[in-house]
Parts: C-alpha cells; sequence; structure tokens
RNA sequence: GGGCAGUUAGCUCAAUUGGAAGAGCAUUCGGUUUACACCCGAAAGGUCAUAGGUUCGAGCCCUAUACUGCCCA
C-alpha cells in the first residue's frame, strides 16, 4: 500500500478487506474461561424481516465504539448479536409473498404456512446481520441467536409456566385492543394515538316516563350506541339529582337505560350525561364493573356489527355510523355535530383504528414483577444515561396495566396451554401434553395462539446465554454492562427486561441503558416511508465511507441527542478520513522496513525537539480526555476531542514545524501517529486498521493492540508554555502578513522585544519554525523596540513584537488596527478591574480564581501599554 | 389534561464542578508552500428565547412566560 499515491482514501476496496480478516481470526470472541473482567452488550435483535435503517446504525456506533474500547483495554469483550422473530410484521412479509401466488395463510393451513415463514426466514431473514459486518460490527457471531431457536424457545416456556404456577399469567375476558386489519389482540403499547379530525354527535334520549323529555349525550362513535347499557352522570352534578331513579330508553333498539352515578364523568363534558358502553370503551368498560352492567359486544373482530346490533346485523362499523345518524336524524334525535380534535387508537403496524373488544386472553400480571424492577433504578443497580430517562421508567412503572399477551397469530411461541375436550380441564405445561392430565383423554388440544413477540424477547439478556440450563456462559456474562437502544422502546422491550431479568435470574439485565436519539434527516424530520426521507445507511457509507459515518454519528450523537443527517455533515467527517490517509501519505515517504516502533521509555530518553516534546504532552492529553468522554458514554466529546487534535495539532502543527527536521523526529512522529490510529480505532475501525498495518506497530491486528491510557509522565507543561508561545508569534506575524497584504512569498523580518534570557534562548532556538510557517527570514531579539516607524507592531505571547514593512505601511489603517486590539484590551481591563473592586468578590471567591483575575489584569494591562507605545510612536 | 426535552454565531451543534462563550459548515480576504483544494493561512460573525430570583459571580441553579418537538392519558 506504501506504493498507493491516491491523494483521496478510497474506502471501498479498504473496507471489503478487513471484516473477513477479524472475523476468521476470532478477534471478537468472547471466552466464557476466562480470567479477564467481563463487559457485555446485548444487542437489540432487530427484526429478522429488517433492513439496515439509520437508527440501527447509530445504535451500532455507539456499540461497537465502546466494546471495541472494552476489547483493546483487556476485557473479556462479549457483543451478542441476532434477530427477533417480529411476530405481526414477519407474518405479514409472507402472507404478502403467498398473496402473490393467490394464496392465503388460510389456503395453506397453519403447519405449512409457519414452514414457509421458516422458508423466508433461512432465505431472506437475517440480511440485516451481514450489513451489520458491513458497517464493522464487531459481535461474536458463535453466539448470534434467534428469538425463535429451540433453546430461547425452552426459555419462553419455562417463564410462562412459572409465571402462571405463581398466578402472574392468567387467562380471562377483558376489554382489549383489537385491529380489525391484523384479527389479533394487542397490547396497549401497541396501539399509537393519533390525533385526528373528528365529530362529536349530540344524541337525544328519551326518558322513560317523562313523554316528550330528553337528555342529551354526546359522543364521538354513535354506532356503538347500539351496545349502551346505562347513562351516567357524575354524583355531585344538581342538574341530574332528580335522574337517580329514573331511566333512559336508547333510541332505535329501544333498551332501557338506567341512569348509574360515577365520578369518573366529567360533569364539564357537552351536557355532563355521557352513555355508557361496557364492551367497547375502556373507561366504560371500568364503570360497567362497578356498577353491575351488562356487557354487549355490538361490534364483532372483523369490525363489523354483530347480530346483537340487531337490524344493523353485518353492516362495517362505519357503514353502520352513517345509517345510525340518518337514522336518528330522521328520528329528530340528532341534536348537532360539533368538529373536534380527538385522539384515536391505531394500530402500530397496520394504521387501522383499532377496535376495544371484549376477548378472553391471556395476561400477565404486572404490578408485582414491577415493584422490584423499580427499586433497581431508584437505588443505582440500574443506571440510564442520561439519568432523565430514568423518569420515564418510572412514569410508566407506578401506572403500569397488565399485559395482554396473546396473539391471534400463527407466528410465534405457541401459547404452553392444553384444553381437554374430554373433561374441559386446561393445563400448561413445559412439554407438549398429549394425554389429559385430568381424565386420562387424548382429545387434548392446545391453545391456537401465540405470545406477543416482546415476551421472548424481554428475555433476551439471559435466554441468549441458555437459561434456563445453568451453562457457563450465564455465569461468566450475566449481569450484562450495558444495553443501548433508543428511547421509543423503554417500555416494549427495558422495561421487561428489568422485570425478568430480576424475576428469573434475581439480578438487572445491565448496569447501564445508554439510550440514543432518533436519526432526523437534514429538516430535522423524522425520516418515515410515507415522506419519503429516509436514507440508506449502506448508500452513504458507499459514498462517504463507513469510517466517516460512524465518526459523524458519534460526534453528533450526544446521549438522547437527536442527530439530523445531512450531506454537509458528512462530507466534513469524509474530508477527516481524507485527512488521516495524507497524514499518512506524508508519513510513508520518511520510513522504510528498518524502522521500528518505539516504545514509551525509549522516547522519553531520546533527543526530543521542542515540537516532540509539546505533541507527546498534547497527545497524553487527548489520551485522557478521550478515556474519561468514553467512561461516561459521550462519545460526541471524545470524537471532538480526538478530531481537533489530530487535524488541529497533529496535522496543523506538528507535521508541519517537523517538516524542519523530519529524520530527527521520526521516532516521535511514528509514536504520535500509531497512538493516534489506536485512539480512533472504536470510531473508525477500517481505515485505522489499514495504515497501522502499514506503519511500524506491535501485534497482529489493531482490534487487539492495546487501547492507549493517560501517563501523567508524558505532560510536559513547559514544552507546551513554550511551542505555545512560538506559535502565538507565527499566528500574530501571519496575521501581520495577511492585514498588511504582504505576498505569501515575501519573507519579512521579526523583531521581539524580551530582556529575559530563557526567552531569548526559547525564540532564538526555534527561530527556525518561524522562518519555516510565518515566512520570515530574519528573527532579532532586542531588550526593547527601538524607533522603526516603518514598522508595524503587536503583541504576541506578552512580548512586544514587530514586523519592518518599509512601503507597505497605510498609516492610517495601521492606526486603525492597533485602535482596535488597544480597545478589546481596554474593555477587558475594566470588566476586571470591576469584578477586582468588588470587595465580596475578594473575600469570597476561591483564590486561585482571584489570582488567576489578577493575572489576566496584569497581562491585559502590559499589552495594552506597549499597544499605547506603538500608536504613539506612529 | 399530565410529563419530558429543547431554544447559544447565518446553519448544525458543543461548553466538565457555577469562575475569560467554542467547533464544523456557510461567509469575506489571501494562497497550485514538495501529505492533503475533501487543502493551507487570516478574518468577520453572539442581548446564550423572554422576565424575575439565588449568588461575590449564572449559558449552567430556582420561578414564571413564550415557542418547538416528543411521550403518556
Amino acid at each position: 500500500m506504501k506504493g498507493d499515491i491516491s491523494k483521496t482514501y478510497d474506502p471501498h476496496e479498504v473496507e471489503g478487506r478487513w471484516y473477513g480478516v477479524w472475523e476468521a481470526k476470532g478477534y471478537f470472541k468472547a471466552d466464557n474461561r476466562s480470567t479477564k473482567p467481563p463487559f457485555v452488550i446485548m444487542m437489540p435483535p432487530p427484526n429478522v424481516t429488517g433492513a439496515l435503517h439509520m437508527g440501527h446504525m447509530l445504535n451500532t456506533t455507539v456499540q461497537d465504539a465502546v466494546i471495541r474500547r472494552k476489547r483493546m483495554l483487556g476485557y473479556n469483550a462479549l457483543w451478542l448479536p441476532g434477530m427477533d422473530h417480529a411476530g405481526i410484521a414477519t407474518q405479514n412479509v409472507v402472507e404478502k409473498e403467498i398473496a402473490k401466488e393467490g394464496l392465503t395463510r388460510h389456503d395453506l393451513g397453519r403447519e405449512k404456512f409457519v414452514e414457509r415463514v421458516w422458508e423466508w426466514k433461512q432465505q431472506y431473514g437475517g440480511m440485516i446481520l451481514k450489513q451489520l459486518r458491513r458497517i464493522g460490527a464487531s459481535c461474536d457471531w458463535s453466539r448470534e441467536r434467534f428469538t425463535f431457536d429451540e433453546g430461547l424457545s425452552r426459555a419462553v416456556r419455562e417463564v410462562f409456566v412459572r409465571l402462571y404456577d405463581e398466578g402472574l399469567i392468567y387467562r380471562g375476558k377483558r376489554l382489549i385492543n383489537w385491529c380489525p386489519r391484523c384479527l389479533t389482540a394487542l397490547s396497549d403499547l401497541e396501539v399509537k394515538h393519533e390525533s385526528r379530525e373528528s365529530k362529536l354527535y349530540h344524541i337525544k334520549y328519551p326518558l322513560k316516563d317523562r313523554p316528550g323529555e330528553f337528555v342529551t349525550v354526546a359522543t364521538t362513535r354513535p354506532e356503538t350506541m347500539l351496545g349502551d347499557t346505562a347513562v351516567a352522570v357524575h354524583p355531585d352534578d344538581k342538574r341530574y339529582r332528580d335522574h337517580a331513579k329514573m331511566s333512559a330508553i336508547l333510541p332505535i333498539v329501544e333498551r332501557e337505560l338506567p341512569f348509574i352515578q360515577d365520578s369518573v364523568v366529567d360533569p364539564q363534558f357537552g351536557t355532563g350525561v355521557v352513555k355508557v358502553t361496557p364492551a367497547h370503551d375502556p373507561a366504560d368498560f371500568d364503570m360497567g364493573v362497578r356498577h353491575n352492567l351488562a356487557q354487549i359486544s355490538v361490534i364483532g373482530e372483523d369490525a363489523r356489527i354483530t347480530v346483537e346490533g340487531g337490524k344493523f346485523v353485518g353492516q362495517d362499523r362505519m357503514e353502520a355510523r352513517d345509517n345510525i345518524l340518518a337514522e336518528l336524524t330522521g328520528l329528530g334525535l340528532l341534536e348537532k355535530t360539533e368538529s373536534l380534535l380527538h385522539s384515536v387508537g391505531e394500530c402500530q403496524r397496520c394504521s387501522t383504528v383499532v377496535e376495544p373488544l371484549l376477548s378472553e386472553q391471556w395476561f400477565v400480571r404486572m404490578k408485582p414483577l414491577a415493584g422490584p424492577a423499580i427499586a433497581a433504578v431508584e437505588d443505582g443497580r440500574t443506571k440510564f444515561v442520561p439519568s432523565n430517562w430514568a423518569k420515564t421508567y418510572f412514569e410508566w412503572m407506578y401506572n403500569i396495566r397488565d399485559w395482554c399477551i396473546s396473539r391471534q397469530l400463527w407466528w410465534g411461541h405457541r401459547i404452553p396451554a392444553w384444553y381437554c375436550a374430554g373433561c374441559g380441564a386446561m393445563a400448561v405445561s413445559r412439554t407438549d401434553i398429549v394425554e389429559c392430565p385430568q381424565c386420562r383423554s387424548t382429545n387434548v388440544r392446545q391453545d391456537p395462539d401465540v405470545l406477543d413477540t416482546w415476551f421472548s424477547s424481554q428475555l433476551w439478556p439471559f435466554s441468549t446465554l441458555g437459561w434456563p440450563a445453568e451453562t457457563d456462559d450465564l455465569k461468566a456474562f450475566y449481569p450484562g454492562n450495558l444495553l443501548v437502544t433508543a428511547y421509543d422502546i423503554i417500555f416494549f422491550w427495558v422495561a421487561r427486561m428489568m422485570m425478568s431479568g430480576l424475576k428469573f435470574m434475581g439480578d438487572v439485565p445491565f448496569r447501564e441503558v445508554y439510550i440514543t436519539g432518533l436519526i432526523r434527516d437534514a429538516e430535522k424530520q423524522k425520516m418515515s416511508k410515507s415522506k419519503g426521507n429516509v436514507v440508506d445507511p449502506l448508500e452513504i457509507c458507499d459514498k462517504y465511507g463507513t469510517d466517516a459515518v460512524r465518526f459523524a454519528l458519534a460526534r453528533m450523537g450526544a446521549p438522547g441527542a437527536d442527530i439530523a443527517v445531512s450531506d454537509e455533515l458528512l462530507e466534513g467527517y469524509r474530508a477527516f478520513s481524507t485527512k488521516i490517509w495524507n497524514a499518512a501519505r506524508f508519513i510513508f515517504r520518511y520510513i522504510d522496513e528498518s524502522d521500528r516502533l518505539a516504545t514509551t521509555q525509549e522516547l522519553r530518553r531520546s533527543d526530543l525537539s521542542m515540537a516532540d516534546r509539546w505533541i507527546l504532552s498534547r497527545l497524553a492529553r487527548a489520551v485522557e480526555t478521550t478515556n474519561t468522554s468514553l467512561e461516561k458514554y459521550n462519545l460526541h466529546e471524545a470524537a471532538r476531542n480526538i478530531y481537533a487534535f489530530f487535524w488541529g495539532e497533529f496535522c496543523d502543527w506538528y507535521l508541519e514545524m517537523i517538516k524542519l527536521h523530519p529524520d530527527k523526529s521520526k521516532p516521535a512522529l511514528l509514536y504520535v501517529f500509531e497512538t493516534s490510529l489506536r485512539l480512533l480505532h472504536p470510531f473508525m475501525p477500517f481505515i485505522t486498521e489499514e495504515l497501522w498495518q502499514n506503519i511500524p506497530h506491535r501485534g497482529e491486528s489493531i482490534v487487539i493492540a492495546a487501547y492507549p491510557e493517560f501517563e501523567a509522565e508524558s505532560v510536559d507543561v513547559e514544552a507546551e508554555r513554550q511551542t505555545e508561545m512560538i506559535q502565538e508569534i507565527i499566528v500574530k506575524v501571519r496575521n501581520i502578513r495577511a492585514e498588511m497584504n504582504v505576498g505569501s512569498k515575501q519573507a519579512v523580518a521579526v523583531r521581539v522585544a524580551t530582556t529575559d534570557d530563557a526567552t531569548r534562548a526559547l525564540l532564538l532556538g526555534a527561530r527556525d519554525y518561524v522562518f519555516k510557517l510565518a515566512t520570515v527570514n530574519n528573527l532579532e531579539v532586542v531588550p526593547s523596540l527601538g524607533e522603526d516607524k516603518l514598522a508595524v507592531r503587536a503583541v504576541a505571547a506578552g512580548l512586544a513584537i514587530e514586523v519592518p514593512l518599509a512601503g507597505l505601511i497605510d498609516t492610517a489603517a495601521e492606526r486603525a488596527r492597533l485602535t482596535k486590539e488597544w480597545e478589546k484590551a481596554r474593555q477587558e481591563i475594566q470588566k476586571v478591574e470591576r469584578q477586582l473592586g468588588n470587595n465580596s468578590f475578594i473575600e469570597r471567591a476561591p483564590k486561585d480564581v482571584v489570582e488567576g483575575i489578577r493575572a489576566r489584569l496584569a497581562e491585559y494591562q502590559d499589552q495594552a501599554s506597549k499597544l499605547t507605545d506603538s500608536l504613539n510612536r506612529l
């Protein structure tokens, strides 16, 4: 590669080369017998149907950066990958697939259909895992799991049976969310509430025994009136005190509806009278239970009116609504219709309006499980990063409701319950039941329903390690350290893992939960297929290079912060990879086969230049801040620090300085570059490996090289002070040149005033740097500046300097320039003097702060007086 | 209705424990300097949303308000 003279980094060729090597070498494999401390991340299993999107890319970048660093630090690092069988999503995909052949799943039958899903999974599923390799994810593929694997399925049954035996799982007829399109029950979480413009209908219900009198109820769902079994008012509502013993007559149906009093009724809403439909509204259901009302289901699973709905039977719920409204109008009972912004429940998967339906389903009693999970976050056994997400978690956990876990699907873990046709007994079992345990009848039938996909994914942190068997993996890798996920599945997944981990493993599943933000487009819009603003991560990796995309995401992704992805952003980090590449090209000019990498000790003992000592010191600090930032999962801060160090200090200053003495600085140059690559590797795995392999290094891969750690002895305050002084002078001279329009090739002379011998020696010793970097051909150090009226003056690093520019000085412009600088200094002086004039500041502020301010005052006063001198001389 | 976040340069975002407001992009000026024009050098650009409060000192802490986004009901 050293022969490669391409000026820009070509990621394609490099990225294709390394992943296979790393995987073949087994670098990503964790060892369950290792004595090294473990560091474990369980990958949130993507859907088997999924393709990589930007959210995955962000998530993967974070996890990979963390795990790669831990691996390099010597941890027994495990990042366990896998996939989720994704019940509804996968079933939908395969149903669409067979629809092309003109078939429905019912044509195939359950067994054949499930076979087709498995076939589909083998052929197309898991594309995403290949894509994860493509972006460098260093997972342990030998431990890849699928929520529908045999082992994980065993865990599901074990959990189901144990919870059932403890009475924490029960079967019951409750009001559940039903998707009439997916034809399955949904949990509360799977219902999205969307605000919609809808209508509020005011309907008059005649009063029984009071001909000609009515109460008016308001509803957004008139079709449910067919199932009304009461009308309700607030107990304190004086308007309806007399109605307590009355009833109303349900129009059309002519059912008698008793008045009930219940404090959930809002007297401010409508007329203060509401219709009560226990079988079709959650609040009404609760009211119905409190007041012993009949539950009449008038809408069925197909969203059509049932026989209970009388003459409307068979009509779709929307069609029935229109017909009922027409009939009410005809009867003169539709008082008015108003517009209303109203929240409507939709199926998360297909956006069909969800129907609250009375149905026999399986539920998990959550309260007893939530308690320990709340406590674990309260006492810090698990921490959220950033911590404010704990509040969201608590909020949900305190108000947790029972979880409907049965789904009327075919793709999923079948509920391990069997019903006996003989004696009607029901049995729940770890193993399949072929004979009724009660009556020995063999006429038993397994519950046709499957479990909510999240029921299996909540077990992920331990089911993947072999639980319920007591495996070596389980002993070595539970509990995990970190979970990285977006905030939209805190309830769905994080909370449930907490509960099941504590319940079945007796410990939290992870110590920390890092919550990422969401990826947005350049206009900060959420990406969605319908908006058409989705960017494909692999496409942008092709365009900008995977390392650049990863670095951009790390750089912008503060914990919890959303990231707007734009071309400008990515271009910036592509430029960074190119910068690294070109720094390497520069280095390649000076190295040959005989070069080797110096150890830190060798380097310290060798004859280092000022620039060398400076960059080694700056490197040490960059290493320190990178590590402390990464320990806090502040990837954005770490990335920023590395970027600033590498580009702003290493490239812009160090490489330019050592062009004066490349051979002398070669050991330090190689050392700093090699360390920088290791520092960068967790963010940019491909380019760092490629370059590292081509410079002197120790070890066979950067993947398993040591991560740089802070060494206080490398900090050289004196070298930093000296170098920064020279740099300030260089910047000031460049500044003067630019302001005075001195041509870039025209060298100038510089005089610096100092009476300090050490400073004088430093300036003269380092003058070649000034010559080279500021295009200077003569540097004089004098006790004080003379009376050269044809020189431009300035203050740099506390020193008065001047650049003689005979014939180039515009006196007026020069006076303006100096006055502006003087004005700046004067303002600072005033500000600081005001502060120092405040007695309570002197008394109460820490001494070092006061001292710092005093020093600053002196500095500015000195600068101002030097500038005044210069002005007077003009 | 309840809760959470955000509001800092033209744009996108930083700012550790309360102690001199920073970067990238864009802009202006100058540069084909032998690693790099995906570059180099220089400059300009800020009422830290608003109003109070705490403090010697507030972008940061407290209270209220406005706007934006999200979550829950």
